[in-house]
DNA sequence: ACTAAAGAACTC
DNA sequence: AGTTCTTTAGTG
């Protein structure tokens, strides 16, 4: 018998195996890779074929008889390729989720279909009791009436009962009355636009004859002009030419309607500003003759870029992809953030006008379904977008770019916590392509690798054109109190913005929290206003709410302290909004236009602010960190950071490398067009070596100080790091399990060197909707070691324990 | 995640 | 006893 195994795609652990499947005769054709919809349990869901085996019915043993039929294919090919296949399972191995968790990444969507329960009505149950009640009865009517219906369609016809529908249709179906049947249908609609195809020659003879039918004559003067006769209705319309003209030549036989499918593209339109860039510099050249030959005999290998800003790395992708597009491989570009996308698009747009599909989690899922079908067609062969652009189904990748590499944004925070380092290079490997690494400041793990062998170094220490790095100056805010200021803006700041102005130049402005203030504290009894979920202190925005920046929650400002009915309740710290009313109040005159999470929701907010700001519409960019990444903008010669340092206070080894980042690549803002930029730092710890760094724009410096530290501590690069979170209702069990996993770990690594068990101590949140979160931290020098303890201990399989992989947060 | 079956609580 | 709500096991 032919059979399958088949992984559901249903994301719980404990069902993360493979399930075997008969392949009925007329579905013979399907092989590992597709995806089919199958019977489960008591419904039908979505499956993925892992492998296909004749199979005899010894073979089979006990399960010969309880093997259910596939159902259907839900493509018409297979969705993942073997290599597809191979860098899921690796990942699901190596993240230690389940294997169906990984493969939907893969796709537009969780899934691939939609299922919809379609009731019937049982015609031998017609006289059942129940059907006495008047809302059962006028359910089973409607039902009798037609074909079938959904939930839906039933609450459309009965306005009436559609409150408590749910529950009639379930108790009718408890008994028999009512059945059910699922029924799969495509997620994403395709979409199609009407076009008119010229059928004959047009030539003057021709023409004459419509001499008293000018709009028709019109419309077969227009379409001879165009490309293959064929001219789409969005594009006669715009001509004026009306569907009526369109019709009546239709009618006479001289032209055809039709149809085609059209493939949505949000950033078909970009305009090609970006002026290419035609002699290559010295270290430019020097990082592109390191890589080109393993891009050439399809070898794989790693490599990091580190170029200061405006060094010119951008050239340097773009000249790779060049050559992987001109040996028909195919090439994916990451960028940390969605926002960034535009970006580079624009650069790449002017060499590759039409080979680029973007994809990233914003665009609507119909729209990543026809990026998917582009690159399956064969029409694009450059992918740009955030992390999920490594996940769409590629066959042939020549080259992975990973702009901003250090950014802790390619670390997915959510399951499966998958690093987009990791997939890359994974992936990079099972195409033996190149993986290029492109930052200023690169991860202290990066840079480590480097020096370790596993990564080639290739560096670009210079501007192009020998530009001057901005003057940085630092403000020591302590100082700034004793001389009498309480404004969260200093004075060297506020006379940069006014000295700036003056020029009729630009001013970005950073600071790293969001809403008005950071806090609500009620001064009576010192009680903080914190969010019922998680326990979290919340944000006051000034539209009157407060927010919770973790759970995304609102509610009204109380009246009254909750506590003690006070009616103090005072706003502290500051975030953008409240820096924004201060700009306003020091500077009248300026323009200031915010940028942060706020102001951002929509798909292209991001670039609407940023081309307003660059077309001299406001003299103030104020954001959040996003202000600080990637931009380009050539009348910005001034910089400002509030408080570079509020992260170095929390409990994360990484908040030196956080620090030091922020203030770099904040700085490179400044002045990258012909003026010296001007930068002013704000902090409370001016000596403070991840400030004396970023100031001094050194990475080595700071790197060898801050992996001393690192060392000591036991710490990456030194180390790996797995978090365990453990979830229970009842705190003393939350805490013993894993109290229990550390016994284990302690047990099975007794006297092994190099690893490390920290724990349990209470998360961040340390109770979420009521229930209780220990953290349990494991530092190692053999991962795989770790993973397969892991994995021994069943953790993977448990639903009360959550496995992070490199954390970006310890807590 | 969802279903179906088994068990516990509740109504008459 | 009959019904309804809750818990639990199992999905090929």
């Amino acid at each position: 018998m032919l059979t399958a195994n088949v992984f559901v795609n249903i994301p719980v652990k404990s069902i993360a195996r493979a399930y075997t499947y008969s392949v009925p005769a007329e579905l013979s054709y399907l092989e590992a890779g597709w995806r089919v919809f199958v019977p489960f349990g008591g419904r039908k869901v979505e499956g993925f074929i892992v492998s296909v085996a004749e199979k005899t019915a010894e073979e089979l043993g006990d399960m010969a008889g309880k093997l259910k039929p596939i159902e259907a294919a839900v493509d018409e090919e297979p969705w993942f390729s073997d290599k597809m296949l191979q860098a899921a399972q690796w990942l699901a191995d190596f993240y230690l989720c389940s294997l169906a968790e990984m493969m939907r990444l893969f796709m537009p969507g969780k899934s691939g279909i939609k299922i919809t329960v379609i009731y019937q009505s049982v015609p031998e149950q017609a006289n059942h009791l129940l059907l006495a009640m008047p809302a059962y009865r006028a359910v089973y009517d409607c039902l009798s009436a037609g074909e079938g219906l959904s939930r839906g369609e039933i609450g459309k016809a009965l306005p009436d009962y559609k409150t408590d529908l749910p529950q009639i249709l379930d108790k009718l179906c408890q008994y028999g009355i009512l059945s059910k049947e699922y029924q799969a249908g495509k997620r994403e609609k395709a979409r199609y636009e009407k076009f008119a195809q010229l059928l004959a020659e047009v030539t003057p003879e021709l023409l004459a004859e419509f001499k008293r039918k000018k709009a028709q004559q019109h419309l077969l003067e227009v379409l001879s002009a165009a490309e293959q006769g064929q001219m789409a209705f969005a594009a006669l319309k715009a001509q004026k030419i009306t569907t009526a003209t369109i019709h009546n030549l239709a009618e006479a036989g001289l032209i055809q309607i039709r149809q085609r499918r059209v493939l949505r593209d949000s950033y078909k339109d970009t305009e090609l500003t970006c002026q290419p860039q035609i002699n290559l510099t010295l270290d430019q050249n020097k990082a592109i003759e390191a890589m080109t030959p393993f891009l050439s005999e399809g070898k794989h290998h790693g490599f990091l870029l580190k170029g200061v800003t405006g060094s010119g790395k951008t050239q340097v992708y773009i000249e790779m992809a060049k050559k992987a597009r001109a040996k028909g491989r195919q090439v994916v570009v990451l960028v940390p953030e969605i926002a960034l996308t535009g970006q580079v698009v624009l650069a790449f747009k002017a060499y590759f006008p039409d080979d680029i599909v973007v994809m990233h989690s914003r665009l609507s899922l119909s729209e990543r379904n026809d990026a998917v079908v582009r690159v399956r067609r064969g029409g694009a062969g450059i992918v740009i977008g955030a992390r999920s652009a490594l996940f769409t189904p590629l066959d042939n990748i020549g080259l992975i770019i990973m702009d901003e590499e250090q950014d802790m944004s390619y670390k997915q925070d959510e399951s499966p916590r998958y690093h987009a380092k990791v997939v890359a290079e994974e992936l990079a490997k099972i195409h033996q392509a190149v993986l290029l690494l492109g930052s200023a400041t690169p991860s202290l793990e990066s840079y480590y690798r480097t020096q370790q062998g596993e990564l080639t170094l290739l560096t670009m220490p210079k501007r192009i054109g020998d530009m001057p790095l901005p003057v940085v100056q630092c403000v020591d805010m302590r100082q700034e109190l004793r001389m009498g200021n309480r404004h969260i803006l200093s004075r060297p700041l506020q006379l940069l913005i006014e000295q700036t102005m003056a020029k009729g130049q630009q001013i970005i402005i950073m600071l790293n929290r969001r809403g008005f203030s950071t806090f609500v504290m009620c001064r009576s009894c010192g009680e903080v206003i914190k969010c019922k979920l998680c326990a979290l202190p919340l944000v006051y925005h000034k539209n009157g709410k407060l927010s919770c920046h973790h759970c995304d929650v609102t509610e009204p400002v109380p009246d009254v302290c909750p506590k003690c009915s006070s009616r103090y309740i005072k706003y502290f710290g500051s975030g953008t909004e409240k820096l924004e009313q201060e700009l306003h109040q020091i500077v009248p005159s300026a323009r200031v236009i915010r940028m942060d999470r706020d102001t951002t929701n929509t798909k292209f907010a991001h670039q609407e602010i940023l081309q307003k700001f660059r077309e001299k519409q406001y003299d103030i960019l104020l954001g959040t960190q996003m202000v600080a990444k990637g931009h380009d903008i050539p009348n910005v010669t001034a910089v400002g950071i509030i408080s570079a340092d509020s992260s170095l206070n929390l409990p994360d080894f990484r908040a030196a490398e956080r620090c030091f980042m922020l203030i770099t690549q904040t700085a490179g803002r400044a002045g990258r067009h012909g003026t010296q930029g001007k930068v002013i730092i704000q902090t409370y710890n001016p000596e403070h070596y991840a400030v004396t760094c970023g100031i001094a724009q050194d990475y080595e410096g700071f790197y060898e100080q801050e992996m001393v530290l690192r060392q000591g501590l036991f710490y990456p690069p030194f180390s790996r790091i797995v978090k365990l979170l453990f979830q229970h209702e009842e705190e003393n069990n939350a805490k013993g399990n894993a109290q229990k996993l550390v016994i284990a770990f302690n047990e099975h690594f007794a006297g092994a060197k190099g690893q490390q068990i920290i724990g349990p101590s209470p998360a961040v949140i340390a109770r979420f909707r009521g229930i209780y979160r220990f953290v349990v931290l494991i530092k190692t020098t053999d991962l795989p070691a770790v993973q397969e303890f892991l994995r021994e201990q069943q953790l993977h399989l448990r639903a009360d324990v959550a496995i992070d992989i490199d954390p970006i947060a310890m807590l």
